[in-house]
RNA sequence: GGUGAGGUUCCCGAGUGGCUAAAGGGAUCAGACUGUAAAUCUGACGCGCGAGCUUCGGUGGUUCGAAUCCACCCCUCACCA
């Protein structure tokens, strides 16, 4: 890494959408160690993977001297960023926000190093300097600044305009002002002089650079990443079983392995790529192996392995590892009944077993109370024999037979069950000492 | 404030009195094929093992019968003032 500049690395991974003279800002990285920021909306109680691609940039610069504040929008998440979302969102109240600010500082820290010297990074909340702002001066010394003929034109707000029946608030409209008051307000406090941020967020970073130019007079920079995309179309980081979050209360850490296990071969590259820190060199050639070779490619289990650590630690990848070797492994018999104590820890979802009530409740009630599904579904892959219990196979006529199947007796150490829908979907039934 | 257009099952979007749990597409889930890929094909897809139960912004009403008709209300959008 050491021979191509930041940006040339950047560059090479595909993880610039955007910048600000390319030029001035190549000049500006190599001449000192700049401080930038990027910005995290509080709008859920965690970050998803979305998020991943800024925090690891962060980092990124960090490892080339400069110093990343990680920007927790504790006001701008009061209003909503209107950038290319197709419709007006849901305030949430102001407690709400506070906490969840609260979370994704902690989320955020992860990521950067804290004690670094005079690059270590910060955690800023806007919300410090915008909660005092009243409203004239607001307008008065910031607003002044704007021209809203300027801010309608930009792409991001366009199709909230244009659209028939969605429209935008005066709210969210003025959400990128408050977003250019920060860069303002960190460039005068920190000498902030670059912002990053998702290719969404191209208008609101230039509109900070103006702002700081036109109030400071100082020369501002800004970078945008590229959207994360896939090679099929659909959405980024969300399976209908939800959202992959970065909080292991949220997504396990074997959730969060399966999941990059399971990118397709055409992302699995570019994602090392964005979401690791190899080399690019390294992750070309890792690609030519796994063009060579037949069958299962290499991409995804590097990926899997890189970005489990890096969430979730080593910890948090052993554990994965642990269940991920035992379930599709497909032979238990190793397993000796404190691996399935640890499994249940390791975060492989789990219930216990009442033996009361249990010989009229149907397979399909008890699988689908433990979340493997609706009943219908359970029904349909029972139909196809799709449901083993300790690798038993078991069908529509099993249905009824529950307290069989779960007998005591039957369970490997008299205690544990472990169920399998499909190829994917695991769940540990067991009977507690 | 006025005028017009709308609010259908996760999403898009048909549906104007019974044949409609509601076309079609997408997403999702399962099976075959595989590599815990992709593509393709098959099935499921409001809830329920089932009998059956509950839906079409809300509340009332008309009717043997309403997502579909009527009244009022709520919400969204556009244009005008």
């Amino acid at each position: 890494m050491n021979e191509l500049t930041l940006l040339q690395d950047l560059k090479a991974r595909g993880l610039i959408a955007q910048m600000t003279s390319e030029e001035e800002l190549e000049n500006h990285l190599n001449e000192s160690s700049v401080t930038l920021y990027c910005g995290f909306d509080p709008t859920a109680d965690s970050l998803h993977i979305g998020s991943l691609v800024p925090l690891l940039t962060l980092k990124r610069f960090q490892q080339y001297g400069h110093k990343p504040l990680a920007l927790v929008g504790g006001s701008t998440g009061l209003i909503g960023d209107p950038s290319f979302k197709a419709q007006e969102r849901k305030l949430n109240d102001d407690e709400t926000v506070a906490s969840w600010v609260n979370k994704l500082k902690e989320q955020v820290s992860l990521f950067i190093d804290f004690d670094c010297g005079t690059h270590s990074a910060e955690v800023v909340n806007n919300l410090d300097w915008t909660r005092g702002l009243d409203v004239l001066t607001f307008l008065r010394d910031v607003g002044k600044h704007f021209s809203v003929n300027q801010m309608i034109a930009k792409e991001s707000v366009k199709q909230r305009i244009d659209r028939d029946g969605d429209g935008i608030s005066f709210t969210e409209f003025t959400y990128m002002i408050l977003q250019s008051f920060d860069f303002q307000q960190l460039n005068k406090s920190h000498h902030c002089t670059l912002q990053i941020g998702g290719s969404d967020q191209w208008g609101n970073i230039t509109g900070g650079t103006e702002l700081t130019r036109r109030m400071n007079g100082n020369r501002a920079y800004g970078l945008t990443l590229p959207l994360v995309t896939k090679s099929d179309g659909t959405k980024f980081g969300k399976t209908e079983t939800g959202t992959i979050w970065l909080s292991a209360a949220k997504t396990s850490p074997y959730a969060f392995y399966q999941f990059w296990l399971q990118v397709a071969d055409a992302d699995a590259y570019q994602f090392l790529k964005y979401f690791t820190f190899l080399s690019v060199v390294e992750i070309d050639q890792i690609e030519a192996d796994d063009k060579e070779r037949q069958g299962r490619p290499e991409g995804q289990g590097v990926l899997a392995r890189e970005v489990t650590k890096l969430v979730h630690g080593e910890d948090g990848l052993v554990a994965a590892q642990r269940i991920t070797a035992a379930l599709f492994s497909g032979d238990l018999s190793d397993l000796s009944a404190d691996d399935f104590e640890q499994l249940k820890q390791d975060g492989l979802p789990s219930s216990s077993l009442v033996l009361q009530g249990m010989s009229d409740k149907p397979l399909t009630s008890l699988l689908a109370e433990a979340d493997m599904g609706n009943g219908k579904q359970i029904k349909d892959a029972l139909q196809r024999n799709a449901v083993t219990v300790n690798g038993v196979a078991k069908g529509l006529e099993d249905n009824f037979k529950s307290a069989e199947v779960f007998a005591e007796s039957e369970g490997i150490y008299n205690a544990y069950f472990l169920v399998k829908l499909g190829k994917k979907k695991h769940h540990l039934f067991y009977y507690s000492a």
